[in-house]
DNA sequence: GAACGGTCGCTTTTT
DNA sequence: GCGACCGTTC
């Protein structure tokens, strides 16, 4: 929960350091880095080479040697951790003066101008941020009132391609214009009508939040130019993740020799890794660092090259996997630490075998003093493979964490109670308001909805003002059950917004919240286990809460106070500042420090379980990267398209870097996926390590049981890739026909033909109609006689025998 | 209006 | 293997 709040930059001011002390310890890239002055910059930093480090420097620099005043400058960063790390990092170089500089992300420094311009873009500064789900839902209920088949048409396409315009700064009215097949009008249909829900429910999605920034910028020539006078130094971190619409907010923000606005351009240094882009799913175009010297035509690049994490081994098979992507730019990591240990490879039988070698060879570690458990992380591909882990994990008592998944912002009851905050925050939120209708059940069915949702649509009102008239008994069609349960929720709405704003803090609101609404007792009186822990998770949700009203209080007697409060940020302590912080900071769950763990942990700390996404960024002694297989890593998805291929790729650079030590690359012949039993052929990544890197513990046996995959033996050579039959996916498999008839057999429960008679414990005595479906999806149609005809899934429990 | 049972689909996800 | 969604039933 810690990265929740920026921590005070409560070290005792420094003495200011000289230049010596600022460039001593840098090599000579890293220097010119952090003294170039004028023209933009292009700092190409290698993983491990010191960027955050130039990036700090750099601002203490300029704070120092060049006399600038920190509300000149802005750092703009992807996460909220990278901003509180810099900021703290700066402060502890210059001291507090750190504090009057713009260092946050992308988004909060967005909302940030939103809120202190909302009035011109006709939006009140209450707003609303929806996040992916509350996009989703929004879309959800755009689709079907026009009428769209969900089949054809899933809200979640919808939603990532609306998205897409968003981040190409594409307009309802370009996309309508630039639609050029039936999907892409039927897009530009429902995001023009989403948008318009947007902004009548006084709220921006994350996508907005950049291009709505833009256009205000683009638009209003007097407040670009006021953000232009302020800010002369513009630095922007993991510039290879910015996706169009930011690049334009960049240069917005900086103006350019040709804006002719008599201001001079900022001084502009963005700092990144062409190789490391590894989020070109959410929009993120590598184009932006590779034609930053066309872009910015007097611009000045400095590579940095010198890695001071990783040993040469770990660096050479970094190198030697991203050679392989075309069209790039050459960069050779070197470090002058020496070679250290060879890469260990292993071929295991299955994901299971896979997950008892890492835990045993993590043990080993331990036991030899060669390693804590906290300084191992172990990566995969996707989220589900770390169940296997889990289990052995669980089983033989090592401690662990697994990072990311389900965030705690994301679950259930939390957004159901964040859901109740907007409402009370904005009542126009429709899409919150909605949410929480019905939760807990209050006797508002859809029904009673669709009758507000359709009053509400006619007299042109907001969906909370259409249930203020079911209150009134002014709309039509609606029963009187249904009229008296919206009434008791409008009633209940009304009393605690009168608790919120009578000044209550933030967490006795949410504690109202809970008791009034019955939510929590609900949560109690269940005896689903799951419901226990939900119940855990507000307590933590009003813990959060609580923290966050105690920690703005102090920063409020804080003399950088004055800083904040009235400029685009709202009253601490506030629910609207806690409803921007839950909105904007959704990583809650934290990383295990490297150093011994959290509190609690015995000394030697917990092994962290992550995705290679989220690892970006992180490092550690000892690193195993398992999974290795095609249609793992590289993901199914991506087997077939060279860009995302390419992309796999710098995934998997990206976690081979994060190893300082020792790294292990695993792969497993058979894994079992959604429950079925999966061969897959050695990833191709593994044949573009250096083969004498490598030292293979087990190699494929010589002789496969069965399947004709990845014949030969595993890693150096792994063998032709023969086109991979996918069990499942194979349309004309059967139970019998299929090359995994073997593995399928015991997941079915019963094995049935046209013909056989069967005693079922509800339905009695029938005959087997027909057969459908292989393996988990196998269902038999059978004729009861009396009871009818049935069709039953023929997996797991079935209360049926065969005669 | 709620509860139940079948169907379907299934990366990654800084904000 | 699991959760989200839909249609049916109570």
């Amino acid at each position: 929960m810690d990265t929740l709040f920026d921590l005070p930059a409560d070290q005792p001011v420094p003495a200011r350091p000289g230049v010596a002390d600022l460039l001593e310890d840098l090599n000579p890239a890293q220097r010119e880095a952090v003294t170039h002055a004028g023209g933009p910059l292009l700092v190409v930093a290698g993983a491990g080479s010191g960027k955050t480090r130039v990036l700090t420097r750099r601002i203490a620099y300029l704070l120092g040697q060049r006399h600038v005043h920190p509300g000149e400058i802005m750092a703009i960063t992807f996460t909220n951790k990278a901003a509180a790390e810099m900021r703290e990092r700066v402060a502890s170089l210059v001291g507090r003066r750190a504090n009057a500089m713009w260092v946050s992300t992308f988004h909060s420094m967005c909302v940030r101008i939103l809120r202190r311009e909302a009035k011109t873009l006709d939006m009140s500064s209450n707003f609303s941020i929806y996040d992916s789900d509350d996009t989703k839902r929004l879309i959800t209920l755009v689709a079907r009132d026009l009428d769209i088949d969900p089949k054809k048409y899933a809200a979640r396409m919808l939603a990532v391609h609306i998205s897409n315009l968003k981040n190409e700064l594409a307009d309802p009215e370009t996309a309508a214009a630039n639609a050029g097949n039936d999907l892409e009008r039927r897009v530009a249909e429902v995001y023009a009508e989403y948008q318009r829900r947007l902004e009548a429910a006084n709220a921006f999605d994350f996508d907005d939040l950049i291009m709505r920034t833009v256009s205000l910028l683009q638009a209003f020539p007097a407040v670009a130019e006021y953000y232009r006078r302020r800010f002369r130094h513009i630095l922007v971190d993991e510039y290879q993740d910015t996706n169009h619409a930011q690049y334009t907010l960049v240069r917005e923000l900086a103006g350019t020799e040709a804006t002719d606005t008599g201001i001079d351009p900022a001084e502009l240094c963005v700092v990144g890794d062409a190789d490391q882009s590894i989020y070109a799913f959410r929009g993120a175009t590598i184009r932006n660092i590779e034609e930053f010297e066309r872009d910015f035509p007097n611009a000045h690049t400095i590579l940095l090259e010198q890695n001071y994490r990783s040993t040469q081994t770990i660096l050479s098979a970094a190198n030697s996997v991203i050679a392989r992507n075309p069209n790039r730019r050459a960069k050779r990591l070197w470090t002058d630490s020496g070679d250290g240990e060879k890469i260990v490879g292993y071929v295991s039988d299955n994901d299971h075998d896979e997950a008892a070698f890492v835990a045993g060879e993590i043990d080993a570690l331990a036991e030899q003093g060669a390693a804590d458990y906290s300084d191992v992380a172990v990566f995969y591909r996707t989220n589900n493979q770390s169940r296997v882990f889990e289990e052995i994990f669980i089983r033989l008592g090592l401690p662990y964490k697994v990072v990311g998944g389900v965030r705690f912002y994301e679950r259930r009851e939390v957004r159901d109670m964040v859901a109740y905050l907007r409402v009370l925050a904005n009542a126009e939120d429709t899409v919150s308001l909605r949410r929480i209708l019905n939760v807990p059940k209050r006797g508002i069915g859809d029904r009673a909805e669709a009758v507000v949702a359709t009053h509400a649509e006619r007299e042109r009102i907001s969906f909370w003002a259409a249930l203020r008239d079911a209150v009134d008994g002014k709309v039509a069609l609606l029963n009187p059950r249904s009229a008296k349960a919206i009434t008791g929720f409008v009633t209940l709405l009304d009393d605690l917004r009168e608790t919120a704003s009578s000044g209550a803090e933030v967490h006795d609101v949410l504690e109202a919240v809970l008791e009034r609404t019955g939510y929590r007792a609900e949560l109690e009186e269940s005896d689903d286990p799951q419901d226990a822990s939900r119940v855990e998770n507000l307590t933590e949700l009003v813990t959060v809460a609580r923290e966050f009203a105690e920690f703005t209080a102090e920063v409020t007697q804080d003399e950088n106070a004055e800083l904040v409060v009235g400029d685009g940020v709202p009253a601490p302590g506030s629910l609207p500042a806690f409803l921007e912080r839950v909105s904007l900071v959704a990583d809650a769950d934290s990383i295990p420090s490297p150093d011994g763990g959290e509190e609690g942990d015995g000394g030697a700390g917990v092994v962290t379980l992550m995705t290679v996404h989220t690892a970006k960024g992180l490092e550690y002694p000892v690193v195993f990267c398992t999974g290795w297989e095609d249609g793992v890593f590289p993901h199914l998805r991506a087997l077939g398209d060279p860009a995302e291929l390419a992309e796999e790729r710098r995934l998997a650079y990206v976690a081979i870097t994060r190893a300082r030590q020792r790294l292990y690359v695993s792969r497993a012949l058979v894994r079992s996926a959604w429950g079925q039993p999966q061969m897959n052929p050695a990833s191709r990544f593994l044949d573009e390590l250096p083969p004498d890197l490598v030292d293979w513990r087990r190699l494929e046996p010589s002789s496969p049981g069965f399947g004709n995959f990845g014949s030969s033996s595993g890693g150096a050579s792994s063998g032709p890739r023969a086109a991979t039959t996918w069990g499942r996916r194979s349309s004309s498999a059967t139970s019998s026909s299929s090359p995994f008839g073997k593995a399928w057999k015991d997941t079915v429960a019963l094995k049935l033909d046209v013909g056989d008679r069967v005693s079922h414990d509800k339905y009695g005595l029938g005959t087997v109609v027909s057969c459908d479906g292989v393996g988990p999806r196998a269902t038999a149609t059978i004729d009861f006689g009396a009871s009818g005809k049935v069709r039953l899934m023929l997996i797991g429990s079935v209360p049926m025998v065969k005669l």
